[in-house]
RNA sequence: GGGCCUGUAGCUCAAUUGGUUAGAGCAGAGCGCUCAUAACGCUUUGGUUGGGGGUUCGAGUCCCUCCGGGCCUACCA
């Protein structure tokens, strides 16, 4: 039994989040998920919110409360969200966690021990309306370059010239427009990157089977203009990890905390921690030391494309960094983006499905079935409503459901509810059987390389399959010639059933329930070979015919949602 | 500006890494079936692989160039 640690990339607290951050990392990881456990594996997959950060303070200020409730309500209802798409966390925990304090704290302290840290004084923008550093995307002016008047203080949107917020005419902050603006003298820890450039080149240049948006946006910021950078790993804020050295205060660096990027990914180790705490769990170490037994654990993360940098670079400079002995990522499957219907998601303007509301208008299974399988693995992918109501229809309630109700309502008429005994096996169902054979294996294969669309693409074919093989041997035609033959041929659609139900699970796990519930059974064991996987449910075993599966999307559902979602969330 | 990705049938995507006649699904057309959610199956129309040039016995694949789309560019996360 082979042993997976599986984390998706941690989303950010400040609101609901849209399909396209869904695609990109906590769906795909959690189909790997279900894979992986159905295969009989021992999976410990991890995801957490990430709190800290400018964004967070803003939210919660805009929302009227303290951080640290405006973080808890947020995470409670990210959580519910998550379990609504059937996303199995073995635990969601908090980067703001006392495990993630502490754990940041230790290897802050164990960096430094190793001269990995290094101290820099800079100037910040100080705004004292707001009370507070502002961040350099937080400041906005005239661009000194080409005029424009919104020009931020890292970039102009209109010229793409990089800025320095001191060089913008009129500087004024995003968050109160306050134009008494200042620059301060601030104290900040660097992580020494680039002390560790040639390690961390080896290491991405092994990784020769890791998609190539991974590898090249990892070696981009390795071979960028001078090489890989030192980082800055802490800011003047009040809401994160303290910056301390270990147990100890860092003197100089009083009231500051640490970045967000280099908290984040350490809550991947401290999630494990909390999955122990709450009693899910005993050894988190089995996971995370590999001198403590997870020698033998394959680890694999995924994550949209803008994650990339930190997971392939920051996070593992952390890891190797420490000379302890931690769990490195063994693959990183990364995502381009989801669009919507011409043009991008917009949490901002409220363009586009969010979570919670694709749950409110249909079940987890639709969605997970569009996403995964026009998952943006090779480009950006678009979401559009007409091709989301015909895939669905098509693959899932006419493929898929309608394949349930033909055979399960035909043997209800004929036998009655239960697996019809009689007749036997004959060229047919041998050649399908060969045919099943190949495809699973096949499907193995995609799901195992975490090829998310042909993976969908095979099971599609599974499906297929079926309905091929019944309408060639047509049972109602055979029933009246011969039932005993007619017996076989609806013995082997009952479990062919079953066994869409098993192989379906990964991505429609309540589909999957519902399939198996109608069967009557609990045999959910992987398919060995594709014979005895279609001989499990016996002759005289008792079934209920499932209601309707998927119901279609109506011509009229589909044109007020497109009105629905095309402006301003409520 | 620089870098990376991308462009294949009306739409969404493949193509064993340079190897026969570029394949699937959807949509369209025709036929069959009547168990089923007006479902299913079979057959079929549809391509100058963004344009141009080059390398090669052979190019969707490699090189050059032009055009379009996207992302990143280190203080948003």
């Amino acid at each position: 039994m082979a042993r997976h640690l599986i984390t998706s990339a941690i989303p950010y607290i400040n609101g609901i989040k849209h399909l396209g951050n869904l695609v990109g990392s906590q769906l795909p990881a959690d189909l790997f998920a279900r894979y992986q456990r159905g295969r009989g594996h021992e999976v410990l997959f991890l995801c957490a919110t990430d709190e800290h950060g400018t964004p967070a303070e803003l939210a919660a200020a805009k929302a009227g409360k303290p951080v640290a409730e405006y973080c808890a309500e947020m995470h409670e209802v990210q959580s519910r969200i998550a379990e609504g798409f059937r996303l199995s966390f073995d635990h969601f925990g908090r980067s703001s966690s006392p495990q993630n304090h502490r754990l940041t704290q230790h290897f802050a302290k164990v960096l430094a021990d190793r001269g990995l840290i290094r101290e820099v004084s800079e100037t910040q923008m100080y705004s004292p309306t707001d009370g507070r550093y502002l961040p350099d995307r937080y400041i906005e002016g005239t661009c000194p370059n080409c005029g424009f008047e919104s020009a931020r203080g890292d970039q102009c949107d209109n010229c793409t010239k990089q800025l320095d917020p001191v060089d913008l005419i009129n500087p004024h902050s995003t968050i109160s427009g306050a134009t008494d603006l200042e620059m301060r003298e601030t104290k900040h820890l660097y992580l020494r990157q680039s002390a560790m450039k040639d390690e961390l080149e080896a290491w991405i240049d092994s990784k020769t089977d890791w998609p190539v948006l991974t590898t090249s946006i990892a070696k981009k910021w390795l071979n960028d203009g001078d090489g890989l950078q030192d980082r800055g790993i802490t800011r003047d804020l009040d809401w994160g990890v303290p910056v301390q050295r270990g147990d100890e205060p860092w003197p100089g660096m009083e009231g500051k905390v640490f970045y967000v990027w280099f908290d984040a990914p350490i809550e991947y180790i401290a999630c494990a921690q909390e999955w122990v705490e709450a009693g899910k769990g005993d050894d988190w170490e089995r996971w995370w030391r590999t001198d403590k037994g997870a020698g033998d654990v394959t680890y694999t993360q995924f994550m949209g494309k803008d994650n990339v940098p930190f997971h392939t670079l920051g996070f593992p400079a952390t890891i190797l960094g420490s000379g302890e002995p931690w769990k490195l990522v063994d693959y990183i499957k990364s995502f381009n983006y989801l669009n919507y219907d011409g043009g991008q998601f917009s949490t901002s303007r409220g363009r586009g499905v969010f979570m919670d509301q694709a749950l409110e208008i249909l079940p987890a299974d639709y969605w997970r079935w569009w996403l995964l399988s026009h998952a943006p693995e090779s480009s950006d992918a678009e979401f559009t409503w007409e091709n989301f109501q015909s895939s669905v229809n098509k693959d899932l309630a006419d493929v898929l459901g309608n394949f349930v109700s033909r055979i399960t309502k035909f043997c209800r008429s004929k036998f009655g509810e239960e697996v019809p005994a009689g007749g036997s096996f004959g060229e047919r169902e041998t050649a399908l059987i060969a045919d099943l054979e190949a495809r699973i294996r096949a499907y193995e294969g995609h799901m195992e390389a975490m090829e998310v669309r042909k993976a969908a693409a095979a099971l599609r074919g599974i499906w297929v399959a079926g309905n091929e093989y019944l309408q060639a041997a047509a049972p109602w035609a055979t029933f009246k010639e011969d039932p005993e033959q007619a017996a076989a041929q609806v013995r082997l659609g009952l479990n062919l059933i079953r066994l869409y139900a098993v192989l379906s699970a990964p991505f429609l796990p309540d589909a999957s329930a519902k399939m198996l519930e109608g069967m009557q059974t609990d045999a959910t064991d992987w398919p060995g070979d594709a014979e005895s996987a279609l001989s499990v449910l016996e002759p005289g075993h008792a079934f209920t015919v499932p209601e309707v599966l998927f119901s279609k999307i109506t011509d009229d559902q589909r044109e007020e949602w497109q009105g629905r979602f095309a402006g301003v969330r409520e």
